[in-house]
DNA sequence: AATGAATGAGTATTCATTCAT
DNA sequence: TATGAATGAATACTCATTCAT
């Protein structure tokens, strides 16, 4: 952390403009921990300044207000989420099945198994005490989402690998063990016991495996 | 209900009676409305009170806080939903993909649908605040719950019917849809246009269609 | 403060109704009177509350928020004053020069002299931050008592007594100094030594002498 | 004001000086300002600074509370209003009505009609939480004030112009109007409508010309 | 001298809970 | 039992003041 060259003078000018540039970042950083870990009510203000090592007054230096905070977090979460894996159904060659089962996987590496997965929880916790923001995240996360999975649906049926299905709701039937893994992972995951454990990769793995099985015109083959 | 009516002094006595013992229950009720709508720390006492029809006093009178009103309404509801369906295991007697249909289907109409599914909901929003609460629901619904379909999935393999798979995950990917479906209907659902709007009934019967054809030895017979 | 007296019981019986009605009331004088001492800002709601004998909580059940507080403060005591002195205009039968002096006295008696007469310091203090109340206190106060003046003004003129005068000045330079005492008796009063008291009754008795005397058209008469 | 342009540079190092010397009279302009629009409490300090054109720390960098800037803004707006005025008694030869009526004037024109007339709303809105301001102004400003007004009485008084008074209360029903307008000019008048509005002058020579001749032994003269 | 990021004491307001009636 | 007036602990937010740069 400590750097024994001179330079650090110089660096340490600019201390406190780094900092600062850095505090919203720290601030939104906490205020996810403390959101997703307890919810919106029972996170109080200067817990979420005090883990970001700050002042109460410092977090409303940046934030206008607890709630204007927690929206500045889910927007600035479900940023990162939008519109990664569209690249991999361009360029992937194989078969369907392989791509489906592979774009899962990734959304599980690259936004499941982060702590930013924990907004999608606290959406939907929140969503009737929030409906701006839970219109906001259906729109840019539920749409896009189910929309990429439609045209990997819609390029399994047109190559002739899977078969013909109801586009719409087998979209949500392949989305839903995601976001029910995220929700366990984020609610009772914590207080149930070893036996009853979900291991998230397992789990999507014997899901991509049902649902492709479950696609494929020939199964077997 | 019954009771032959006679004079009306008396009835309103008997109707006091009777809404003297109802009084949990109306307050169960308007408790688990308002928690499911609003979570556990948007919802005022008082509010509850109102909805049930009575005084904010009478509230304390029956649960003596917020807390125990809280765990009374997951209790109560809990309650429905446990031990329901195991019947149908031992009675049915076709193919287990039917019956892992059926079932899925019965669970919708009798929980999924009704306003108790709401409590799941609950749960798994605050799961957190409530550790004890969630390890309650762990055991005396998820288990349950698991066990019944791992019993159904074991009846399939055991027929012949079905490929061996990995129980435990597989148990949980055949439920995960359910409780994503649940969980919407309490979230996102009263949002997201009519575009969006999820089938509850097409989105089962394709999930089934999918598990079933996933879990078949040989799905195009 | 317990009696003897075996009517007792019956009374307090009605002990917490009858707070219950006086609570405003007791609420209004405690806050008239910080409000009127310390100003707006400087007075804080407990404070008003621990006056009126009754909790923070309880000043926020019949006052949804210290702003609210103040205008029915303003209201409260504005309502005494208006309408009050009319009557007299109507039913005096003197000379003109008279009715004004015992106008002038009449009004000093009854609201200047009053706790109530700390709202007119209150407005002219905080009318910047209250325009609302300010434009309410100018038509509700301001106009209807310039209005009364001005018709003694014009009693006088129309019966010869009172010489011709640019009515619109001569009405609030016959009202400033009533003002003025109001204002000072509010704020330098209680710093000024003795020496520099003013006794309003001669301070009053003095201008109306010098006003009506500046009026008439024959002043030694 | 002065000082041959140099080079640039040198220039830019002369600006800077004077702003430096300059910088408590700005921010004493700017408190003034916002003291009397808003009051005392509701005046952030940032706000005078940004109105004077630096931060807030530069503010308490020349004075160290928000309190004493406050009496600051009174004791230098004070200074102007006292002892102006005294020498107008000595040098004026005509009748004392005229010398009277000449002084009301005179004090609007140099004092009411200016910002600085401000403090005077300052001091009697916010007596009772500076005592010690009011005090000050008492003895600095008033007591002057009323010396000055009792020897213009005297004069007319001596040289037999005027009726024998009451001196003590007669110059304060001299002054109460002139306070009034200073009062009205800063609290009502920006809220009331034309119709109700107050020419200054014309106020001042109503209650001027009321005066004198309340005062004069023979007003017909 | 000047800045403005940081602080934390202070205050209005809410709401679960109590208790006299 | 039932009521609802009363309470006060808890919490979001403000703003004068400090101090590292």
């Amino acid at each position: 952390m400590s750097k024994p060259i001179p330079a650090a003078p110089v660096l340490e000018a600019h201390k406190r403009e780094r900092r600062k540039e850095a505090r919203p970042g720290e601030l939104l950083e906490a205020a996810l921990d403390l959101f997703v870990e307890k919810g919106y009510a029972a996170t109080r203000a200067e817990e979420v300044a005090v883990r970001a090592g700050v002042s109460k007054g410092t977090l409303f230096l940046y934030f206008p207000s607890k709630e204007e905070l927690f929206k500045a977090v889910v927007r600035e979460n479900l940023a990162r989420t939008v519109s990664e894996g569209a690249s991999e159904l361009e360029v992937f060659d194989g078969p369907t099945g392989e791509l489906l089962t592979h774009m899962m996987q990734q959304w599980w590496a690259r936004y499941g198994a982060t702590k930013a997965s924990g907004i999608s929880k606290l959406i939907i916790s929140e969503a009737s005490n929030f409906p701006e923001l839970a219109r906001f995240y259906q729109e840019e996360v539920v749409v896009p989402g189910t929309e990429l999975v439609r045209r990997v649906l819609q390029r399994g049926i047109d190559r002739g690998e899977f078969r013909p299905v109801d586009l719409h709701h087998t979209v949500h039937v392949i989305m839903a063990p995601l976001i029910f893994l995220v929700m366990w992972k984020h609610s009772l995951a914590p207080c149930c016991g070893a036996a009853a454990a979900i291991d998230p990769e397992t789990f999507i793995a014997q899901h991509a495996d049902l649902m492709v099985r479950g696609l494929l015109k020939e199964p077997n083959a």
